[in-house]
DNA sequence: TGCAGGTCTATGCAAACGCATAAACCGTGG
DNA sequence: CCACGGTTTATGCGTTTGCATAGACCTGCA
């Protein structure tokens, strides 16, 4: 029992640790353009869902206070890169999209940043490992792990 | 080779996908005391290293800047959690250690938020998909950052 | 020795964040 | 039909963050 617990905190750990390394390296690499990680998060996060989302599914996704988000979204709004319009079968809350804009610069950064996440990954790990770390980590964000043939269709695909 | 670069940022997506999800979960519980979980990793990774650490390695370690992370030091060192001194053989430079009472408190977080890991962990994972990923994550973790020759001017240091 | 270039931490300042809460709206039960 | 609790997004406010840069120090070389 104690031994289980132990694994599973190192695991947590190791995860923890290779999101900070991960991201430290990201976030050095010159692609993002006038945007912040986390706005591009938003951008990718809205191209994937095709149907206008709420605020509040986005931030299910993003790793952002309700309040950060609605001001984030603000700003997004005011540079032309969303679109925010009320959802008319419930007056509360509000529908966001990408506009042309925001599509195209989602679309130039994602390029650019899915080459070097891929050096990044494909480089420390087999194509066995990258598998396994895929599959676990789905089963962890409690969404269904992608069958191996669709993946192209749902993420960002670098065309050489 | 495009199939491996898709597969290799689906795992990504899955990795920040988990990472998401849990730390919303984590943050969500009543573990934390008068500390946020920044404040925490910065406490528990002070007790891991058992020396004193520079500012420097800490920063490796977790994801924050690097006035960011002074600015903390500062308030931990006022909160009494965190000691600060200069380092002996190289005066720029600031050793950082726990005090009792910072030992203290991260013990107490740290307790009740391993077995909130583990719950969460151990129920979603098998024991071998929990050694998996462990396994998995500290390759990337451990990798060198730069490993590429075209990024060479970059500034990320490597580990010697 | 003295100077040039690099490293380490701290600080000024504007931007962004989280918490608490308001404001608008939904749905149900009386 | 309205009152009441729950849900969704926005706003006030104090705190924290990141960027640029200063200041102190180190190292190597003339």
């Amino acid at each position: 029992m104690a031994r289980r617990t132990a694994v599973a905190n190192d695991a947590w750990e190791a995860l923890l640790s290779a999101h900070a390394r991960l991201m430290k390296r990201f976030a050095a690499e010159d692609v993002w353009q006038d945007l912040s990680m986390r706005e591009y998060d938003v951008l990718y996060t809205l191209s994937k869902y095709r149907q206008p989302l709420r605020i509040g599914e986005l931030s299910r996704h993003v790793l952002l206070s309700q309040p950060a988000l609605s001001r984030m979204v603000d700003r997004l709004v005011e540079r032309g890169f969303v679109a925010r319009y009320a959802d008319r079968a419930d007056r509360r809350g509000v529908r966001l999209s990408l506009t042309a804009a925001g599509r195209d610069k989602q679309r130039q950064i994602g390029r650019r940043h899915a080459r070097s996440v891929a050096r990044a990954l494909a480089t420390a790990l087999s194509a066995d490992e990258l598998r396994q770390l895929a599959t676990i980590c789905w089963k962890l964000a409690d969404r269904p792990a992608v069958a191996d043939a669709s993946i192209t269709d749902e993420k960002e695909t670098v065309r050489t």
